[in-house]
DNA sequence: GATATGACGTCAT
DNA sequence: CATGACGCCATAT
């Protein structure tokens, strides 16, 4: 479980961030945000900062919220106030699509 | 099993 | 925008 919640946090790359039920949802648990929580809870070598609410809002509180600010700041993520410009930064995980490995198309239907 | 907790998300006021 | 309420789910006691 957190194992998978994990590894989908470490797919955020640098310059960009996700939110809970993003992250959530990518790893296969919708409505487990807080699930990733725990998984951010675990003591691991996970890039936390990415982490950020819906709409971009820091849900941290007081250092902590300063310090995710800052080492967003630092990998070139801008801020809208209190808020990361999701617009810009908001990363869109992989969808989990069957990938075509020859390059082959989709059942394209005539539009 | 029940109760309390937690870096949430969404809707209604 | 702020506040209140509910839904969600794993963990800890």
């Amino acid at each position: 479980m957190f194992q998978r919640i994990q590894a989908t946090i470490r797919k955020i790359p640098r310059g960009k961030v996700s939110t809970y039920g993003a992250i959530a949802r990518a790893a296969g648990f919708p409505g487990a945000a807080r699930q990733v929580v725990w998984a951010l809870h675990s003591s691991n070598g996970l890039p936390w900062h990415r982490v950020v609410g819906a709409g971009g809002e820091i849900k941290l509180q007081g250092e902590p919220a300063l310090e995710q600010k800052l080492r967003l700041e630092s990998e070139g993520v801008s801020f809208s106030g209190r808020r990361v410009a999701m617009k810009q930064h908001e990363f869109h995980f992989p969808s989990p699509k069957r990938a075509r490995k020859s390059g082959r198309v989709q059942n394209k239907r005539r539009g």
